[in-house]
RNA sequence: GGUGGCGUGGCCGAGAGGCGAGGCAGCGGCCUGCAAAGCCGUAUACACGGGUUCGAAUCCCGUCGCCACCUCCA
């Protein structure tokens, strides 16, 4: 069975073939480390980290390249702001430590690192290149107000709005702040003249003068560079599909590239049925939520709906994710005390594979975890080893996939076992439990239900099973 | 004006012409001293109106509502 995939460019799903069989290029548009990362973006990483760790699963040797986009307006603006505050903040000393958040937050999830990351301030040479290539090519001209701006000639490219469906002429005029010397309001930037008002730092030498790249033509240049100038699969937010994904197609194939054989686009995350964004101020920051939730449950609820649809998210449905997830992970505690080890990866159950290989159902794929978990707990309670350890086996294969298994070194720390608190904890836990245990046998249950009360009160759950009685933090 | 998406049971969330994914909550049962956990069972769900079909949540037409993009955004 093949690898299914949405394209976004065809509208429909299709086969995926590697270029070359075994290897995968992956292009994701990373952010622009202007302010501090919110839940769309763990979203996203989370998305293609998942596509990421199932090619590797199944054998592919991937190449997923992230960028960060770390010279821009809003970079350039905020730091400007910052200092009319009082910052001496400048704007790289901004975007570098941004970016440093962004980290933090991609590791708290586990979300993999990209093979490489490359941020843009980086590779302005491959993007002078391509640059002079587009000029060269008739698909690009210095801007008529002479200034070193350098535009993409729309009109002479009539493939563009190839990759949104739309033609050039429905489109709405974009209304520029400035008049900046272009032939056509629906040209878009290369490359940026540099305005005294601007600091020098965030300006280049070109052949058409000083200036700073235009925001599409840096993932041109850097996926070119990185990927080669046809490449697998390239990815991002849905609302990036236009214009940013839509521009970049134009200028790469407009330079005679391949460029992306696939794009795909991840839903974004709304709240409280509106889009989550920068400019409407509603943004639930990663930090926040961080703070709220244990990461793997936040994994968890993130990674829970198809990467292409609408994630809605609210307190509850974050509750929901957590008592799921604490589902899962109550098996395996519960599997590991009874097998007296924890459980060796097993093979993926046909259900999962089949589900994953279809344009990455995560969501059936998790209802094959659930599955899986439920004959597992059938097995326990039969006592059947056998069953127990298979079932087990596979539900940490399929966790270790979506990269939520709480036994993993990677969650080493977050799982329910650990440190030596743990020990101390448990020792004092089992004294109780052990009173609780004569006070059950001489049937005085008043003493054994205020053990349990007292446990329950300082947050610990008891559970009386065939074993024994076992505890766990609530 | 153009482009695209969505509307599924109390909630979240899949599916996509014919055995009602999965989770959460609820109800009944088993287990338990009582619980908890677990297991078993439990739902006249597919915005509305037409149509195609032996059969439609799924296809077609129309209507309504919501959302996104066309301007910086994952």
């Amino acid at each position: 069975m093949k690898q299914r995939l949405y394209d976004s460019r065809t509208q429909a799903v299709t086969d995926f073939e590697p270029r070359e069989p075994g290897k995968v290029g992956l292009y994701v548009c990373g952010p622009t480390v202007q302010s501090s990362p919110h839940i769309g973006h763990l979203r996203s990483a989370l998305v293609y980290d998942q596509m990421r760790r199932w090619f590797a699963a199944t054998g592919h040797d991937v190449t997923l390249i992230r960028n960060v986009t770390d010279i821009d307006d809003k970079i350039l603006e905020h730091a400007r702001l910052a200092q009319e505050q009082g910052s001496s903040e400048e704007w790289w000393a901004l975007a570098y430590r941004v970016e440093r958040e962004f980290t933090e937050a991609y590791d708290a999830l586990r979300v993999l690192p990209p093979v490489y990351e490359p941020r843009a301030t980086a590779n302005v040479p491959e993007m002078i290149a391509l640059i002079e290539t587009l000029i060269e090519r008739g698909h690009a001209y210095q801007a008529g107000d002479g200034s070193a701006s350098v535009y993409f000639d729309t009109g002479s490219w009539p493939a563009y709005g190839e990759l949104t469906r739309q033609s050039r002429e429905q489109m709405e005029d974009a209304p520029d702040s400035e008049p900046v010397g272009k032939r056509d309001p629906r040209d878009f930037a290369l490359w940026k003249a540099h305005r005294d008002s601007e600091p020098a730092s965030a300006s280049w030498e070109s052949p058409w003068g000083r200036g700073r790249p235009g925001w599409h033509i840096e993932c041109s240049a850097m996926a070119t560079r990185y990927l080669g100038e046809e490449f697998d699969i390239h990815g991002g937010g849905l609302d990036l599909r236009f214009p940013h994904h839509e521009n970049e197609l134009a200028q790469s194939r407009a330079a005679g590239h391949g460029f992306a054989r696939h794009w795909i686009h991840n839903g974004l995350v709304n709240t409280g049925g509106q889009k989550m964004s920068k400019s409407l101020g509603n943004s639930l920051f990663a930090a926040e939520l961080l703070a709220q939730a244990r990461p793997i449950v936040l994994r968890y609820f993130l990674g829970s709906a198809h990467y292409r649809s609408v994630l809605e998210y609210s307190e509850s449905s974050l509750a929901e994710a957590a008592a799921a997830f604490d589902r899962i992970e109550g098996f395996l505690a519960r599997a590991a005390e009874a097998l007296g080890a924890e459980p060796e990866p097993g093979e993926l159950p046909e259900e999962f594979r089949a589900a994953m290989l279809d344009d990455f159902g995560v969501p059936q794929a998790l209802a094959a975890v659930h599955g899986t978990v439920r004959a597992g707990n059938t097995a326990l309670e039969a006592g059947d080893r056998a069953a127990l350890a298979l079932h087990a086996g596979e539900t940490i294969a399929m966790l270790d996939v979506l990269g939520i298994n709480p036994l993993a070194a990677e969650w080493a720390g977050e799982s329910a076992s650990g440190d030596g608190s743990r020990d101390a904890l448990d020792a004092l836990v089992g004294a109780l439990a052990a009173e609780r245990a004569e006070a059950r046998a001489a049937k005085d249950f008043a003493r054994s239900d205020e053990i349990r009360d007292r446990l329950a009160a300082a947050g610990i759950a008891l559970e009386d099973t065939s074993n024994g009685t076992r505890w766990s933090l609530t």
